[in-house]
DNA sequence: TTTTCCATGTAACTCGTTACATGATTTC
DNA sequence: GAAATCATGTAACGAGTTACATGGAAAA
């Protein structure tokens, strides 16, 4: 559903054609979402159909046809219904790395080690590049702030959690193999 | 894909019929996935078809008919590499929440802290809620003290972003509306 | 002239959910 | 006798992805 929210909200700032549409979701909003092309395509003519979006044909110099879509004043409200709803709810998120830990002990100590620190080091690249965005205000700021401080989180309790890990095998006398 | 590694894990611990599964799933995984019913039969069904679990009819004492799962050893070579693909992941994770922050100008700022207000309140209920867990330690503790540790630090932020969001608006003149 | 960019779509598929259907058996 | 529990399923649907298909224009 957010997805409909997303499209509905780049459309509510002016109109647009699906192909500048998903350019703009790749380069300036790849941090909520990885809508595929085919998947905006379908959604913006779903809308259509809805009557939230309206379409009109539209051709500029020598370029291939446009589809143009533009909110319609229903899609306005639908956009702002939506926003409340999603501003307003505290999702639940389900993390599918939880359920590797939950069979953490059907491996053997050193090596569930070491595939925690290759766990870390995705972490740690994935923190770094966001934090090396060059600061941004507004919407696309908070956005980028949160995933940090959520990634920083997740990344500091995953080191933790590998010193008593390490801690609990050196005093068991199991080798531990990991690096720097 | 984390749903099959969910399963092959519980029947890797020993086999089960389909409705002690989910039954234990619920009771005791809710942290980390909300596996449907139907869909565990499903999943259970195709394991079987593609040879990583196998199927026995049981019956005991005058309950209906049982179908018993129990891993097969090409089952137990697919969970194991699932296990560990999963933990030397560091899988991105799309916040539904965030697309909302995007367009939070759409809205007057006494809406938006009001909206978000409700947000924090339904955050801090569930970390509440998931404070709450005793002491749990093993695999299980592992994975709440994770979802505690982003819990917080979601709230954290969120607390500092609407902090930073009602002083401009105070500096600014406008009413917010705020619960305590 | 070959490759890349612009622009749109379709078809087949996977995955998961909801809602519906069944039937026996304890428990109240 | 009614309600909850045990146990399994199916059918229909929706959402999203992948892979495939097209065709002109600009750039190399």
């Amino acid at each position: 559903m957010y997805r409909r929210l997303l499209l509905l909200g780049l459309l509510a700032q002016g109109e647009m054609h699906g192909y500048r549409l998903h350019e703009f979701l790749e380069r300036w909003l790849a941090v909520c979402s990885d809508l595929k092309r085919p998947t905006a395509y379908f959604l913006l003519d779903k809308l259509a159909q809805e009557g939230y979006v309206s379409v009109s044909i539209a051709r500029e110099g020598n370029y291939p046809e446009r589809k143009v879509y533009s909110i319609t004043p229903a899609g306005r409200d639908y956009f702002l219904t939506l926003l409340r709803e999603n501003l307003a709810t505290a999702e639940r998120v389900y993390y599918p790395g939880d359920v590797g830990l939950a069979f953490l002990h059907d491996l053997p100590a050193a090596e569930r080690l070491e595939l925690l620190q290759v766990r870390r080091a995705g972490l740690a690249a994935a923190l770094a590049q966001l934090e090396s965005v060059p600061h941004r205000e507004g919407a696309l700021g908070l956005i980028i702030e949160r995933n940090v401080a959520l990634l920083r989180a997740d990344l500091a309790w995953l080191d933790s959690a590998l010193a008593r890990a390490a801690a609990v095998d050196s005093l068991m006398g199991e080798r531990t193999t990991s690096e720097p």
